[in-house]
RNA sequence: GCGGACGUGGCGGAACCGGUAGACGCGACAGACUUAAAAUCUGUUUUCCCCUGGAAGUGCGGGUUCGAGUCCCGCCGUCCGCACCA
């Protein structure tokens, strides 16, 4: 059996290409188009087994678009500001720009093995000048129209990367890329007004319908809004200096008569008004010092203290509430003020418990007595009937909600208000290797733009990265500038742009790489948006949601029609490998071991010394574990289109893949298995006469592919697929070349070129080789996708299993489509099933078409 | 605590609309080829039993239905996201 040869063949096909030059897309307004993309790749140096994965799902969907007459672009860049190269010339005084060149080269050749149908002529890094400078100059149209905006205000601040992170960066208290606890810290810092576009990005949402469900999800809990009233108490008697009255924002106005106590938080104004009082400086000073991490939020006891003032309910003036400072009230949420109604809230209920305030409830659950129902340990917050209530009383818990709104609306106290979860996102960062924000500040003339004729604002060459901090900001000259308006001297701003809004737009880049605007409209106009989008469920609300905002904000300022950036979006799941450890707990790395199986048992020993190993879970490749496996080691192994293959067919798209040694050999030992077959076809002989009965079962076995391969591959169902061909090629194997008719033969060419199309978007050089062997007309990558005529995916006589009582009891065979009554009576003739039905009765008889048999007797 | 997803052989998984549960692959076992091994090929492989057959079986307990892995109710478990959000 001749071997496939994945070393020679696969190098002279991907020449092939790059000779035909087929990737390359282009504007045909004759064809539908399709932009297929997935997220970008940062440079880290080497490709790891994520990217083979990521890249290979959105390779099939590129490919077999193409196949299908789309006009195609699928692009490829890298995302190549941030930490990990100014970290890399910390540690090694490596210059940050040669070091992620260099990276580049590395990856766009592994990558370039990787056998993908990309259009590299697009192909840019976003520390391009020629592409963070055209950045720079939307970011100032930005600015004119009010999106950006400088404010000094309270961030977070990551002590080990020296700089601030977006509230998005900040996971359970840490910075997402350090680990390092983030601090808060004072700073002037640039916004993006995202918060504009929180209504807008929330709505969206519910066009994305080829978005996944659980992505969705998690923005509109990201985004988080809320609705209810924003009103004022007035205080009762002298109100402290500066203070009018204290607004306070609810969900629950129904819950109003409720009221026990007013809350602010600890970093509320009027609370820092009151810290003269030492009382309250104190408590201040100790919810400062609370940690902002889980464990510590989890365990925090309610605390407050009393501050003296009170405030008038807003419907009863000759009632008072007292105003506590309590630390269960945030800042950064509504006002930062709350009013308390205990008998529905839980945390009011827990706070005045513990200083003994009243505790009213207001909300008669159903079935309850008002002369009985009190509030324990537990808030009531379901549906109910309002009472103790005055005008509201006898009211469901909306239309109190209702009422309670117009009647603070009519007293002019506050109005009905919409609060959002989302921030502002902070987009400066103190780094050097970034986008320079294109301002300077001049003692003249404050902060002004650089003209855009002076864009870009480019790094200088010489950034120094052996100290911690921003080189930017130490360079010796770099920050000098000209005031753009008056001339006189003036300093660069010298904090550089978050990485992801050089991910925000790339996508919009890609479909006009050498434009001279930042985005050129027609081009945009033919291939956005993206049709596809296939990427990491870690980018879920960071990436995904920046980019959606900022294409939102550049189709307002007109440079783009189109609003969502993504129409379809696929998340697919992580490569994980079994882990391994010496009994000494030190990780093992796989190529060092041995597996051994006894029967269902599996051990792990060092190849070297025999000595037992520990084999623990399945986890996501990473190098601190020590579970990775080398692409680059497998391609040359086993040929690219191996591990194209075992990544897509091991497990549904979405899930998590384990990589196995054994699976990327099944896969192999199918490529050989494959090659085989084509291989042992004669050439196309003259088809003889009438096709026989194998001829015409192998017919229909092909049409049958085509329909379930067609189907796998629309709805990202790629394992099934690849399935299908493993089937099929069992199908082939039983119907030998060497044994073959010439009807036989002629139907298995026909088979064999189908079977090459298909193959193709999963395994691109076999497919080419394989289409070659059999004489196919240029090469597969132009060939269209097959059709299959639907009369020949149903045999002509179908077996149905019957049943009696809903159990397996034997099969019959019938004409396909055969009238229920006809199938009734093949099944009482038949005498197997006869026998079975001895000494019951027939009550009915269920015929489901083509499919199912039962009887119900008894 | 809130929100969501998922529980199927030794393993990854298939079963798309409620219609033969376990496709396909991996592993294991047996056989062929070989001096031998690797590779390759052929076969078997959910469990149990009184084995020409039969029973049970998709996390557990109920329900709807002629028929449930699939739908409904209640548990249990695993994973993910958010988390004092007023």
């Amino acid at each position: 059996m001749a071997r496939y040869n994945p070393k020679e063949a696969e190098p002279k096909w991907r020449a092939a290409w790059a000779a035909a030059d087929v990737f390359r897309a282009q504007i045909d307004h004759a064809r539908p188009k399709y932009y297929a993309l997935e997220m970008f790749p940062y440079p880290s140096g080497s490709l790891h087994m994520g990217h083979v994965r990521n890249y290979s799902l959105g390779d099939v969907v590129a490919r077999y678009k193409r196949a299908r007459g789309f006009s195609v672009l699928h692009p490829m860049g890298w995302d190549a500001f941030g930490l990990p190269a100014e970290n890399a010339a910390m540690e090694r005084g490596v210059d940050p720009r040669a070091w992620t060149y260099d990276n580049i080269a590395k990856m766009r050749d592994e990558l370039k093995r990787l056998g993908l149908s990309i259009d590299w002529s697009r192909e840019f890094a976003t520390c391009d000048p020629a592409y963070y400078g055209k950045q720079q100059a939307w970011f100032l149209d930005l600015w004119k129209r009010g999106l950006v905006y400088r404010k000094e205000g309270v961030v977070n601040w990551d002590p080990v990367d020296q700089t601030v992170l977006a509230n998005e960066q900040v996971v359970d208290g840490r910075g997402w890329r350090s680990g390092a606890v983030v601090e808060k810290k004072k700073l002037a810092q640039w916004f993006l007004r995202i918060t504009d576009y929180a209504d807008q990005l929330l709505d969206g949402l519910a066009t994305l319908d080829r978005w996944p469900e659980k992505v969705r999800l998690m923005q509109e809990n990201w985004i988080g809004r809320s609705r209810g009233l924003k009103f004022a108490f007035q205080f009762d008697g002298t109100a402290p200096a500066g203070f009018d009255g204290l607004d306070v924002y609810t969900t629950r106005p129904d819950t109003l008569f409720g009221a026990s106590f007013v809350g602010i938080a600890a970093d509320h104004p009027l609370a820092e008004r009151l810290a003269a009082d030492p009382r309250i400086a104190a408590f201040i000073a100790q919810c400062r010092k609370g940690g902002a991490s889980e464990a510590e939020i989890e365990t925090a006891e309610k605390i407050g203290v009393d501050t003296g003032l009170r405030v008038v309910h807003p419907f009863d003036s000759s009632w008072t509430l007292p105003v506590w400072i309590a630390n269960f009230i945030l800042m950064d949420y509504g006002t930062g003020a709350i009013f308390a109604c205990p008998a529905h809230d839980q945390r009011d209920l827990d706070f005045a418990r513990k200083y003994g305030l009243p505790v009213k409830p207001v909300v008669l659950p159903p079935g309850e007595d008002p002369a009985t129902f009190a509030v324990g340990s537990e808030a009531y917050t379901g549906p109910g009937t309002i009472y103790n209530s005055a005008f509201m009383d006898g009211l469901d818990v909306e239309a109190a909600k209702a009422a309670a709104i117009t009647r603070i609306e009519s007293q002019g106290q506050g109005q009905g208000a919409t609060v959002f979860r989302l921030r502002d996102w902070g987009v400066a960062r103190q780094r050097g290797w970034g986008c320079p924000i294109p301002v300077v500040h001049c003692p003249a003339c404050g902060v002004v733009a650089v003209p855009k004729s002076a864009l870009p604002v480019a790094l200088p060459e010489d950034l120094d990265f052996s100290r911690p901090g921003n080189a930017l900001a130490r360079h010796p000259t770099w920050k000098d500038a000209a005031c753009p308006d008056c001339g006189g001297p003036a300093t660069r701003e010298t904090d550089t742009l978050d990485t992801f809004v050089d991910s925000s737009w790339y996508f919009d880049r890609f479909t006009c790489p050498d434009a001279d605007e930042p985005i050129d409209k027609a081009a945009a106009d033919y291939w956005m948006p993206v049709d596809q989008y296939v990427g990491g469920i870690e980018h879920a609300v960071l990436h995904l949601l920046y980019a959606r905002f900022i294409n939102r904000a550049l189709h307002d300022a007109g440079m783009l029609s189109v609003a969502e950036p993504f129409t379809g979006l696929f998340t697919q799941g992580m490569v994980t490998h079994e882990t391994y450890r010496r009994q000494t707990g030190e990780w093992v790395e796989p190529s060092l071991l041995d597996i051994k199986a006894e029967g269902n048992t599996r051990r792990a020993v060092l190849m070297e010394t025999g000595e037992p190993l520990v084999i623990g879970d399945v986890e996501k490749m990473s190098k601190s574990k020590r579970n990775t496996v080398a692409p680059g080691e497998i391609f040359d192994a086993y040929g690219v289109d191996a591990a194209r293959l075992f990544v897509l067919s091991d497990s549904p798209p979405e899930r998590d893949v384990q990589w196995t040694t054994s699976g990327v050999q099944g896969a192999w030992r199918f490529i050989n298995r494959v090659w085989d077959e084509f291989d042992s076809q004669p050439p196309p002989a003259a088809a003889s006469g009438e096709p026989d009965a194998a001829a015409l079962a192998l017919r229909r076995a092909t049409h049958r592919l085509v329909k379930a391969m067609t189907e796998a591959v629309e709805s990202f169902r790629f394992n099934s697929g690849i399935a299908q061909l493993y089937s099929f090629l069992n199908v082939l194997k039983d119907n030998p070349a060497k044994s073959a008719t010439s009807a036989l033969l002629a139907e298995r060419h026909a088979a064999l070129s189908v079977f090459a199309r298909l193959m193709a978007p999963f395994t691109p050089h076999l497919a080419e080789e394989a289409w070659a062997r059999i004489g196919g007309e240029g090469m597969v990558v132009n060939a269209p996708w097959p059709d299959y005529d639907r009369a020949l995916t149903v045999d002509e006589v179908v077996v149905l299993p019957v049943q009696v009582n809903g159990k397996r009891r034997g099969e019959i065979s019938a004409p396909a489509g055969a009238d229920p009554a006809d199938v009734e009576k093949i099944v009482l003739a038949d005498p197997e099933i006869a026998r079975k039905l001895e000494g019951l009765t027939i009550r009915k008889v269920i015929v489901v078409k083509d499919r199912i048999v039962n009887l119900v007797a008894n």
